[in-house]
DNA sequence: AGCACGCCGACT
DNA sequence: GTCGGCGTGCTC
């Protein structure tokens, strides 16, 4: 500037940075840098700041030359890091999400960067039991804090900044939390409980042939223990490892027999964390070869990327997509690129990460949520590093410091907890994956057996290839599918129509044949509602066409979405008839039910309820996986890409339920849901059976469902659903919030009229999804879903419009924002 | 996110 | 006359 003229020295010229703070802020602000700083400064390296009256951990985001006129910066307290603790290119992805999601980049960095490192004034240090009394290692004013530590097992930063001289305060916890003296805090976390697997193991004494052969000679007594102790010797020799649920069953030995022998101290049980970092050999083992139709699979998504840079293998269940992964991460890992491969959390078992460790070794790293802080911050660096190579995690695993990319897979790329719902940012992991690969020029691999019609819609129209896997692995056939017509049964107490008499046989010939069952209850179930026993029509609500639920004590129909209550229903709106019944079980009763009815079978249950930690679920899957149970009642859970070799047969048992499902994707997720569990049955041979109990027989995602067919439910859904969401209105939505001008009202008038095309997404997933979310009980949402293709409505609408804008100028946080454009993904 | 500022209802 | 409710605004 003139003043740098005027002194002929711009170099000396003061340095300043642009600094993300974890904290939702309308922007970004300026610190600057003292000098005694600039030294290591670089973007990505986090700073200590002080903001109003506390002080924070901030990521400098760019660095640069212009002092600020409007305001004078404060300085930058202290350097955090020598090396950025990511790259550029995380940044930008911030950058986008902030803008596409609309939340602030500080929003995006609170889910990014684990507790650990995010320190501020508030944050709450934690000793470290683990790290024992051994202080040689610290420096004077480390060794200060770590003994308050050890004595009040807990500091408040602030404290820490009383017991310190208070200028330097944060180098020296991020010391102490690199020595593993102390982790952050964070709070309403649920603790990571580490799964452990028990190994058996002989005592290395008997390592000695002579000593083990002496030992057998003369065994005194336990027949039975002797028994177990060659069968481990057996499974050892054939299986290299024995796990003790597998040598049980192997075996047939109980428990208390393998207590004895470990008593003994003959064989030791060895509990071994899986799932996290494991410290396994880094090779890649492969021992299988693709199936035929899997290898043409493998090829086409080969050619698929070289023309675009996002693939969808829609692969029929049991087609053995998780091979064809494996293949191309391998292919990756050769070319020595980094692997992403998200899952639904849920479906993030011991199941899959086994599978995987099987073949990838240590390369691979786990996250999700659930990891506690310090194995966070581990796994952060060996991303970073480049030194895990693999990423086996849920959504938040995408805002990892990845250094270079090659692939994404996202398996189950259907499954709706991709898409953050409550804490900013909200976005879709999806989606995000689809533009995070194209800041690196990698490729996206979307893979699931029932496509969200947004990403089959994205097939469809050439944006994404399309890869079809329609054969089972094994020549295993998709399993048969029979209806059974819930109105003909007759039955004297309604109530006990749960359970129909065909299904009742099915299953009977299934634990006579010593397979498994699993009877599918939505959860809906828990909500009683009405349903015409002779067509199966059920009363909706006339603003939300959403199923009413029966409140027996007020003899009323609610609508549970908008409020709305009617009186009960005697004529059915479809066929003119007065014959009602009431519906009205949950897997609870279904499991009381069942277990009456099959005394001597085993039943067990999953949902919500039962399994409340993630160490349940895995429990439960693992008990059926051994067939420990022969009956699994439950709800969504039991679907998630789960392998259930003895499993030949699925009921689902109130599937009007489901086909009448609070949302406005009902056909799009009945289908999936009923698809997804259908495909437990009979994976691995061709006995699977399927049984679906139904009032009305007629609806069509029944039919599609019985053949298979996802093409038609694509081309029914394009045609027939009546809310559609269209990516104008999306884009329309966000342009309100982006701009005050009222002429852009014109302008989102203008987009309607042009050609609008479905993007089924009344659950929208796009950048407007946090202002719908604010919006949706306003008249503007309701609009905006039930919008025909109709020009006067689109007046109407504008109007509504215009006035929305008006209440929406008023809120602060998106005054004056200036003009950014919609970036799509692709 | 915090925290201050500020303007209206029930209390010693 | 005050204490305290949470609505609005600001933080480099």
């Amino acid at each position: 500037m003139d003043n740098d003229l005027f002194t002929g020295n711009t170099l000396a010229a003061q340095l300043f940075a642009e600094v993300i703070i974890p904290l939702a802020l309308p922007q970004n602000y300026t610190w600057a840098i003292p000098a005694h700083l600039q030294e290591n400064v670089q973007p990505g390296s986090r700073v200590e700041v002080q903001l109003k009256n506390k002080k924070y951990a901030g990521i400098i985001k760019t660095l640069h030359r212009q002092k600020p006129a409007a305001f004078a910066p404060k300085e930058v307290l202290n350097i955090l890091d020598e090396a950025p603790l990511l790259f550029p290119i995380q940044l930008q992805f911030w950058k986008w999400m902030a803008d596409y999601y609309m939340c602030s980049e500080g929003e995006v960095m609170n889910a990014a960067v684990p507790a650990n490192l995010k320190l501020s004034s508030e944050s709450i240090l934690i000793w470290n039991d683990e790290h024992g009394l051994d202080f040689s290692d610290l420096n004077g004013e480390e060794f200060l804090v770590a003994e308050a530590l050890e004595l009040k097992k807990e500091l408040r930063l602030s404290e820490v900044q009383q017991i310190l001289d208070a200028a330097h305060v944060y180098p020296i916890i991020k010391r102490l939390i690199d020595k593993n003296v102390c982790y952050v805090w964070e709070e309403l976390k649920a603790k990571y409980k580490p799964k452990t697997e028990t190994y058996i193991i002989l005592h290395p004494v008997y390592h000695n042939e002579d000593k083990l052969a002496d030992l057998m000679n003369n065994w005194s007594k336990g027949p039975k223990q002797l028994e177990l102790l060659l069968a481990y010797l057996y499974l050892i020799k054939s299986e290299g490892e024995v796990t003790q649920p597998v040598l049980l069953k192997k075996s047939g030995a109980s428990a208390a027999q393998l207590k004895g022998l470990i008593d003994k101290q003959v064989l030791i049980a060895e509990k071994r964390e899986i799932g996290r970092i494991a410290t396994l050999p880094k090779n890649v083992y492969i021992d299988f070869e693709l199936s035929q139709a899997q290898q043409t699979a493998y090829d086409a998504i080969q050619m698929a990327f070289m023309q675009k840079p996002v693939c969808l293998l829609h692969g029929v269940t049991a087609s053995g997509k998780t091979q064809i992964y494996i293949r191309l991460i391998e292919q990756n890992l050769l070319e020595g690129k980094q692997v992403l491969y998200m899952l639904p959390e849920i479906a993030l078992t011991t199941q899959i990460i086994r599978r995987l460790q099987k073949h990838f070794g240590g390369n691979i790293a786990i996250y999700h949520s659930k990891f506690n802080p310090n194995e966070r911050v581990e796994i952060w660096n060996k991303v970073k590093s480049g030194e895990a190579k693999i990423v086996l995690g849920a959504r938040s695993a995408l805002l990892l410091p990845f250094v270079n990319i090659g692939l994404i897979i996202v398996d189950e790329e259907h499954d709706p907890s991709y898409k953050q719902q409550d804490p900013a940012p909200r976005y879709h992991a999806r989606d995000s994956a689809v533009y995070l690969a194209a800041l690196f020029n990698a490729k996206v691999l979307l893979g699931s057996a029932t496509p969200s019609i947004e990403s089959y819609n994205n097939a469809q129209t050439a944006k994404y290839s399309l890869v079809s896997l329609n054969e089972r692995f094994g020549e295993a056939e998709l399993p048969a599918i029979q209806l059974i017509d819930l109105k003909k049964i007759e039955t004297a107490d309604r109530k006990k129509i749960m359970l129909s008499p065909q299904l009742k046989e099915a299953i009977q010939s299934s634990l006579n044949q010593k397979k498994q069952v699993i009877l599918f209850q939505n959860r809906r179930g828990y909500s009683p509602y009405m349903i015409c026993n002779v067509c199966g029509w059920i009363p909706q609500c006339r603003n939300c066409d959403v199923t009413l639920t029966f409140h027996k004590a007020k003899n009323k129909l609610a609508c549970h979405y908008c409020g709305t209550t009617y009186p009960v229903i005697n004529t059915c709106a479809a066929c003119g008839s007065h014959h009602f019944i009431e519906k009205n079980f949950g897997t609870e009763k279904i499991e009381e039910h069942i277990a009456e009815t099959f005394p001597t079978s085993r039943v067990s249950r999953m949902d919500y309820d039962s399994v409340k930690g993630k160490y349940d679920h895995d429990n439960l899957i693992k008990l059926f996986e051994q067939q420990k149970i022969d009956i699994l009642v439950g709800t969504q859970m039991v679907v998630k890409g789960l392998d259930f070799e003895h499993v030949n047969l699925v009921g689902i048992l109130d599937a009007d339920g489901i086909l009448n499902f609070t949302d406005f994707r009902v056909n799009e997720r009945a289908y999936q849901l009923m698809e997804q569990v259908s495909g437990r049955a009979g994976r691995k041979d061709n006995t699977g059976k399927v049984l679906i109990q139904v009032s009305n027989m007629q609806h069509p995602v029944l039919q599609f469902v019985q053949q298979h067919n996802y093409q038609h439910l694509y081309e029914f859904e394009i045609q027939n659903r009546r809310h559609f969401f269209y990516p104008p209105y999306s884009r329309l939505i966000h342009i309100i919030f982006r701009h005050k001008e009222n002429h852009i009202a014109e302008e989102a008038a203008h987009l309607l009229q042009q050609g609008l095309q479905p993007a089924f997404a009344a659950n929208i997933t796009g950048p407007a999804q946090p202002v719908v979310h604010r919006v949706r009980n306003l008249f503007l949402w309701e609009m905006l879903i039930k919008l025909p293709k109709d020009t006067a409505i689109i007046q109407q609408c504008k109007t509504q419009i215009q006035q929305q804008i008006i209440i929406l100028q008023s809120n602060k946080r998106y005054r004056g924002v200036d003009i950014i454009p919609d970036i799509d993904p692709v």
